[in-house]
This record gives structure tokens, C-alpha cells and sequence, in this order.
DNA sequence: AATCTTTATCGTAATATTGCAATCTAAATA
DNA sequence: TATTTAGATTGCAATATTACGATAAAGATT
């Protein structure tokens, strides 16, 4: 088949699954990650950041922006786009919540 | 084309990337909190728990395991799963530092 | 107004992912 | 040894993703 049964899970583990979708392809890591260097939000600049064609980069920005990740907002005849840092606490509370109770069991097993 | 072009990336960016990858779907994500669950890592029963057939699973566990999220020992006929607790360090590290760059920068824009 | 600049969208090719039925493998047990 | 059981592998169909050239849209500049 090849479409997710995003239907038999529960919202949170979709939700989950969008960002971290999000997230699993380099360029999208490395979009991030030059969003989070740049001190106030650039505006462009992406493309010249990134080894492909500018097509390549506007999707890979709307797919951030889709899972919510970003957010930009029209500057002239350029787009400033910037983290969302609502998605990232997303991330990073789920993280944290998973590392506490795997300190707790401390290798119960293998 | 349809190929990650990955040779362009820091490696760390790959790396973040392909654990962001692994947890990209609902199934996995369902997985590694049913690890999580159980206290000791309970062998077999995964493919009762969830809504999809046995070849799927054993697929979505086979990528898990080449993320390097879980780890399986062979137990008699059995498979004992249970998560890598390194691979989840180096998430929940990674976004505890970009959460923590964040807070620093509060919202220099947009 | 004509042109430039920046970003989005369309169309399309190459490749990857998702899902499952059928089948295989290997240990456990009868 | 024949059968059962747990899990992996194969093969295939449906769909999604990745990438980019060509082109469009819209504000900026000349």
C-alpha cells in the first residue's frame, strides 16, 4: 500500500510522529539548526545555506511549517522565517519524560 | 530523483536526522512506548498490540533496531526488544541544548 | 512601466516507504 | 522426527518523498 494507518493511533503518538517526520530528512535538521544560529531571524539566506535548488528548499520549508516546527511571515518581498518553539517543547518535554523513566528502570532487561 | 542527498550533510545532521527518521511513524513511536510500558522487556506481543500484521511489524522493529532505538537478543524461540538507551540520550540531549538556546534568545523575533 | 529579486507552485522522474499475503527459518515441543 | 510457534524474509502493489527545471506571483527597484 504505502499511505500510514495514522487512524489506528493515538493522537499523541501522531503527533509525535509528525515532528520527528518532520525532522528525519538532513536538510530539514540543518534548516533548523541555521534558524537557531542566525541571532534574529534572516530572512533568505536559506537557499545559499543549503547544497540544493531553491524548489528543494521551499518544500522542505513548508513541510517544516506544516508540522509546525516554523513559522515566517512576509517582510517586503522576502520571508523571514523562525522556530516555532512550541513544537520544539513538544519534542523536548517528550524526551525528557522517556529519559526520566528509563533512568528509573536502570536496565531491567538485556 | 527520490534520494536523500545525505553526502551534503554534517554527519550529526544525518545522525539527528535518521533517529528523527525512525520515530517518523505512529507505528514506531507505538512500539518504543509499549518498550517503555512494559517493565521488563517482555518478548513476542508486540504484534498484539498493535493494529497491523505481523510482516509490517517485524519490518517497523527492523528499522528501529538499524536506527539503533532498540536492541534484540534471541530468547529461546523468542525475541526480547527493548530500547537503546543511548540512541534516546542523544535525542533528548540534542533538543534539551536547542531548548536551552531558545530560552536564551526569547523571541528576538517574529 | 519594465525589470529585478525572492519565494511558491507545477510537473515530472527517481527512489523510498508502507502494508500484507505467502513463505521461510529455527527453536520448542509433542 | 513431525508439528507447532515466533519471528524474518520475499515479492509485490499502492502511495509518499525527494529533487529539480520551468514557470508563476508579488513586492522592490530602476
Amino acid at each position: 500500500m504505502g499511505a500510514t494507518k495514522t487512524e489506528h493511533f493515538t493522537d499523541k503518538q501522531n503527533a509525535i510522529a509528525t515532528l520527528a517526520k518532520a525532522l528525519g530528512h538532513p536538510a530539514r535538521v540543518a534548516i533548523m539548526e541555521y534558524l537557531m544560529k542566525v541571532d534574529t531571524c534572516i530572512c533568505g539566506d536559506i537557499v545559499n545555506e543549503l547544497p540544493l535548488a531553491q524548489p528543494t528548499v521551499s518544500q522542505h520549508l513548508k513541510e517544516l511549517k506544516t508540522a509546525g516546527l516554523i513559522k515566517g511571515s512576509i517582510e517586503g518581498n522576502a520571508i523571514c522565517y523562525c522556530i516555532d518553539e512550541k513544537a520544539l517543547d513538544k519534542l523536548q518535554s517528550y524526551f525528557a519524560k522517556i529519559s526520566t523513566k528509563l533512568e528509573k528502570k536502570r536496565n531491567n532487561c538485556c
